[in-house]
DNA sequence: AAGTTTGTTCAAAAAAGTTTGAACAAGCGG
DNA sequence: CCGCTTGTTCAAACTTTTTTGAACAAACTT
């Protein structure tokens, strides 16, 4: 196919670069790689929804990059697959997921909650194993201390749906 | 000086083993090197303080590493330094923090906030980059977005409080 | 003052994580 | 069927982070 009627300018401006890096930031507190954060932050500033392809060429990033990324946006719910208006038009395009709620709900769901239920799996089976200690005193405070563990996952798995409904507005 | 009379056993035994392998694992969600993890699960299930040396032979980790370790630990507020009730003992030993609310704490303050703080200059700052746009539509649309991350701070900011007051108990 | 203990610092080595790009798969159109 | 488009996979290259260990500092002991 040749070129298009509208061709789409390759290098980001100023406003672009900025929320890119703005995102570059965010994801990383959350410990998901750069090139996730440049996705995002491009779609955030995309009035319309991106093809892969648009992606590799803007950011000047792999193919497999780009294609790895989205695949973690979407587990995450960070973003939506839209199809083309244009029937023709086989690629998918994406658009962010811009509620907060949402985008914290994907984060829980994904990287918070699973912690927390293999941890408290965890916590039960080191518990099992100061069971056998022999000194009676030492054994008490080990139980003690691993109980503790316990704790900290339930007051965990009550904050989570809390911290959801606040972010539902 | 000679040996003491007490001699510490070098190798962790399998209770040891795995509180430290929990620890090395819930200290990666928050986004901290497995060293860290090793030395508060140590000091979590031992009965007794320990200083920087036990912490070197027991967990067979270099000097730097768990000097360097045990300052994060510190600034996070997640140990206590507590001076050896033998006054002769020049050494520093430490305690870990088990408050689950100190915990979050700390985490909050040096690793939460100061990313709220600085996102909401940077969405500011953003914005005004938006504010210079030519074409009206786009310019609605743009400064519509990045309103939104200003929101995401304020709601992050608003939580922070909330989860602090729920984990107090 | 010289030696010892306790702990920190930081450059370099090692380990872990990320990105690339070439090969592959699947579907469409002629 | 063949070529083109769209997207995925994964080993190797690259980048970043973590750990090590040797050098240094401070403070105590003799």
């Amino acid at each position: 196919m040749h070129d298009s009627a509208e061709e789409m300018p390759t290098a980001l401006d100023p406003l672009e670069q900025q929320m890119v890096a703005f995102f570059v930031d965010g994801v990383r507190v959350i410990g998901l790689p750069p090139s996730i954060g440049q996705i995002y932050g491009l779609l955030f500033i995309s009035r319309q929804p991106l093809a892969l392809d648009d992606l590799v060429k803007r950011l000047e990033m792999s193919k497999g990059s780009v294609s790895q990324g989205l695949r973690t946006l979407k587990t995450l719910g960070a973003v939506r697959e839209v199809t083309a208006t244009d029937a023709a038009d086989r690629k998918t395009y994406y658009e962010p997921a811009v509620e907060l709620k949402r985008l914290v709900g994907g984060f829980i769901r994904e990287q918070i909650l699973p912690h927390l239920l293999s941890g408290t799996e965890k916590a039960e089976s080191i518990r099992s194993l100061a069971a056998n200690h022999p000194d009676q005193e030492q054994r008490t405070f080990l139980i003690n201390r691993i109980s503790r563990l316990d704790k900290w996952m339930r007051s965990g798995r009550r904050m989570l749906p809390i911290i959801q409904r606040i972010l539902g507005e």
